[in-house]
DNA sequence: TTAGAGTTTCCTGCTT
DNA sequence: CAAGCAGGAAACTCTA
């Protein structure tokens, strides 16, 4: 998983915007909990209301973002929701995750701190738009198809903000840190953003062959849609090529993807070693040497 | 403003 | 015959 827009970004807008909101309720403002087939992108909701797989996909995201071997981050010692993750002390993050744990913390208050100048439970559970999760993949809904949400507590409908105008402005608070963090490792990447995101380029979010794989590790969130065929070689086959392909347009905000389309896609990850040609089987492909995360003893 | 990455879309031909 | 595979070409979106 890399980090969706990398590094230096254009924020007089986005910082506007988030200086004149500094309740995190108010930079959350499109919260959904579980927007989609894995609830949503983390960074489209606060922390205190991830799921495990959000709290994965930041695990993720910090792995890429410091540059960390994946060894760092046990991931079987977070499989915690976000209310959990958020209870946890620094001491206990040192614990699960060691060095990294301090990583972990820093990242995890700037991103509470970020939209979340108070704790008022009122207030969390006033503007956040809580959807019922939806595990079948061919009846869920996103906010885009929409634009509005049904807010549960107040029973009515909710106007969206334009949610990359959201997102860039989550990501960039992220990466350039404005805020009071005394992390020697967020001052790093304060000091050299572009070192700590080499060639980093995900315009629209996760990547194909990411989005692939963490359908493959995420089993409970993965109504067969793709299985293993060989966990230690990389092999995997769709089971449902059209559904995933739905899937990954939710994903992109595009419901015109098919499968044969995203075939395509797949079929460049060849040239760039992502994954590897399984001739004379269909649907079947295999990581390459340059997917990584896919194994179970990373690195 | 521009170049490049990473798709997305469309296409033709081939294979299963 | 349908579905999937292969890969060229152009278009598109977004970031550095």
């Amino acid at each position: 998983m890399i980090l969706e827009g990398s590094g230096v970004m254009n924020l007089n807008s986005s910082n506007h915007l988030l200086h004149q909101q500094p309740a995190w309720t108010d930079s959350y403002p499109t919260c959904n909990v579980s927007s989609g087939f894995f609830g949503g992108q983390w960074h489209e909701t606060h922390p205190q209301y991830w799921t495990k797989y959000q709290v994965w996909e930041w695990l993720q995201h910090l792995l890429d973002t410091n540059q960390l071997d994946a060894n760092c981050i046990p991931f079987q010692e977070f499989d915690i929701n976000g209310e959990h993750l958020c209870s946890m002390t620094l001491q206990e993050f040192s614990r699960a995750a060691g060095a990294a744990g301090q990583i972990l913390y820093n990242n995890l208050q700037h991103l509470k701190w970020n939209g979340q100048c108070s704790s008022d439970p009122f207030q969390s559970t006033h503007n956040v738009i809580v959807k019922t999760e939806q595990a079948d993949p061919s009846i869920m809904t996103t906010w885009k198809e929409d634009n509005y949400l049904y807010d549960a507590n107040y029973g009515s409908t909710v106007e969206m903000m334009d949610s990359k105008t959201f997102c860039r402005a989550q990501i960039s608070m992220t990466t350039t840190g404005h805020l009071p963090i005394d992390s020697p490792d967020l001052k790093k990447e304060q000091e050299h953003p572009a070192k700590s995101h080499p060639k980093k380029h995900n315009p629209r979010g996760t990547h194909l062959w990411e989005f692939i794989r963490d359908i493959l590790l995420n089993p409970d969130k993965n109504p067969g849609l793709i299985k293993w065929e060989d966990r230690s070689e990389g092999i995997f086959r769709f089971l449902k090529s059209e559904a995933v392909a739905q899937l990954w347009g939710k994903k992109k905000n595009n419901s015109s993807m098919t499968y044969e389309k995203l075939s395509r896609a797949m079929r460049y990850y060849y040239k760039r070693e992502i994954l590897e040609r399984v001739d004379g089987r269909r649907l079947v492909y295999k990581f390459g040497k340059n997917a990584r995360g896919w194994r179970e003893n990373e690195n």
